[in-house]
DNA sequence: CTGAAAGCGCTAACAA
DNA sequence: TTGTTAGCGCTTTCAG
């Protein structure tokens, strides 16, 4: 089998190119173009010279090697299809690339094989850091990364792990004045659909909610908290199972914004009119919030601030600059009122 | 600085590790991860039982670079946040892991800077391929591919490289429905909300749509064709410039789904009903099509056919097996009919 | 300030 | 069949 990638035909594009065209040696070249400031201007200048003319850029595979930094972060999701994802990634993206980063993405569908299969990936390409911003994952592989030195941040998971870091979230804020919203409107019948109870944000979504509604001095009915699965089959799924209890609550909360578009479809297939028969409030504001039929009110996550904030949280423990890391403030959550929330019908 | 990225520790586990502690080569144990055939069986087992006790698994970085394949490949799409593209990125990935390679994924955002510096991103990552799905792409950046040997595939964009494959959408079997279907309906009077013209296989959709609606022997109404920008914004921006002319069509057909839910908002602020008022038929199908209130009626591509049929098409190129290259058949399109068509108001 | 040379972890000749 | 060795393209000592 041939060495070359290339068919052994022309000698690839490497540093040596540049350093004979430049009349340099190849450390010369080197330390050209990583900005390296003793280099010698006129020599600096041949070698850009060459650089331009040859269109060389250096192979990272190389680079990754000899200096045990990939500059590639990975980052593990739930599922690419939840749109809350995307907007997240595209945030992601954007930090990620102007400091120099590659990111790759795993998403595990909420399978636990899925999401070892990608922290499996992550490790094989040796990744510098993870964000994991799944809505749970498994301890032992947080103790796989911690034991490989490898910094990584997820949403509300605590751990021991001194390289990791913790975003919080402060899921209560929203939920609060969604809540306030409601009961001002009249409400105090009101539904909660939560995410996978297994994981852990989905919970405290939920633990948030059962606060709020209590503080709200209005008590928690049982038969009104349904398990749903972040999805839009989910809520449409759990809201059918709620139009079937003898007792009707009057506002629908939901864990994430795709289950209350689930609940929406549900209730149009039941010929049923939001908010007239039923106040809904989704969780997220992912782009689509604001063009469901009608507009959805729902609960403010900026995933500009998640992403934001996890990368710079992953790439300060990377390149510990001077600027020290800033204290983390939790993200904060905020109530959207659009047109799906109204007076109760009964009332 | 310290060479090793370990903090000068432990010595980080190599392929040397492996092979003292199973008390063979390297090279050996370069073999049998390799599952060469003809290591003796009883040193294969120290191997393996020696790569379990480690947890050992090859560095990616170094085997590209030794073997000139990088095991990644380029995805270059519109913008991650259009649904269409995450249910692409989500066959890629599973397809692209299955074989053993890694899913770089770059958004333009429509931006031809953006685009370029996303191949420049591919470039330096050396992908062993790339696909390109976005709705259009400079021709030179197509000629750097090509210059640098990289297998490209892309959308409808035909191209002289010799390893490059244009994948073929059949737009007009499903848009050809869709007319039919409106036609029958009795719609004569139907505009069309393109995607950026400048993005030819946006164009390829309009085309498809004035070819059909003439061999449905109607005269389209230059009026009622509007450029859109494939986005639910752009989509209520159109409508709203057509609920603004003096004569009205009767049906609107749309060269995305995100489009087509744009128009069904602008259609709810103005009190207007569908499919009352107007028809509408979207493309793509994709999942949230079915629960937009009411579902949408859209032309089905199924980008399950096209992540596959691009993936296979690029790693045929990459890793020329036995199983010769597939004949390329086009991908095909057809109409799903859902709730938001029905005759024709004043007919 | 510059160049020669070592070596990152791996694969593939080549020799034994 | 196995081990030794030469690089892949780059960064970084270490002499000069």
């Amino acid at each position: 089998m041939k060495r070359s990638p290339n068919q052994g035909f022309t000698p690839r594009l490497s540093i040596r190119s540049v350093a004979s065209r430049a009349r340099v040696s190849i450390a010369t070249v080197s330390r050209t173009i990583n900005h390296v400031s003793t280099v010698n201007a006129v020599l600096a200048a041949r070698v850009w010279k060459a650089v331009d003319e040859l269109n060389y850029f250096p192979n990272s595979q190389a680079r990754a090697l000899v200096s045990g930094k990939s500059k590639l972060l990975g980052l593990i999701i739930s599922e690419i299809t939840n749109p809350f994802f995307p907007e997240l990634i595209q945030e992601f993206e954007k930090v990620a690339v102007e400091r120099g980063y590659e990111i790759l993405i795993g998403s595990t569908n909420y399978e636990p094989k899925t999401m070892e299969l990608c922290a499996r990936r992550m490790f094989e390409r040796q990744v510098d850091g993870v964000a994991i911003m799944t809505f749970g994952i498994e301890q032992f592989l947080l103790d796989r990364f911690a034991s490989d030195d490898v910094p990584v941040i997820f949403i509300d998971i605590p751990s021991k792990h001194p390289r990791s870091d913790i975003l919080s979230v402060d899921y209560r804020a929203g939920i609060w004045e969604g809540v306030q919203h409601l009961a001002a409107l009249g409400h105090r019948k009101v539904a909660f659909i939560s995410g996978p109870l297994q994981h852990r944000s989905a919970g405290a979504r939920k633990s948030a909610f059962l606060d709020c509604i209590r503080c709200a001095g209005i008590k928690p009915n049982q038969k009104w908290l349904i398990e749903g699965n972040h999805t839009l089959e989910g809520g449409r799924d759990a809201m059918q199972k709620i139009l079937a209890l003898p007792d009707l609550p009057t506002a629908i909360m939901c864990s994430n914004d795709m289950t209350a578009i689930g609940v929406q479809h549900a209730l149009f297939d039941a010929s049923l009119k939001i908010p007239e028969d039923f106040s809904l409030i989704g969780f997220d504001d992912i782009h689509l919030a604001e063009y469901t039929i009608p507009p959805l009110t729902t609960v403010q996550m900026s995933c500009k601030d998640l992403a934001q904030a996890a990368m710079t949280s992953l790439l300060s423990r990377l390149q510990p600059r001077k600027d020290k890391v800033e204290p983390e403030e939790p993200i904060t959550t905020r109530l959207v009122v659009r047109r799906t929330t109204g007076p109760p019908k009964a009332s």
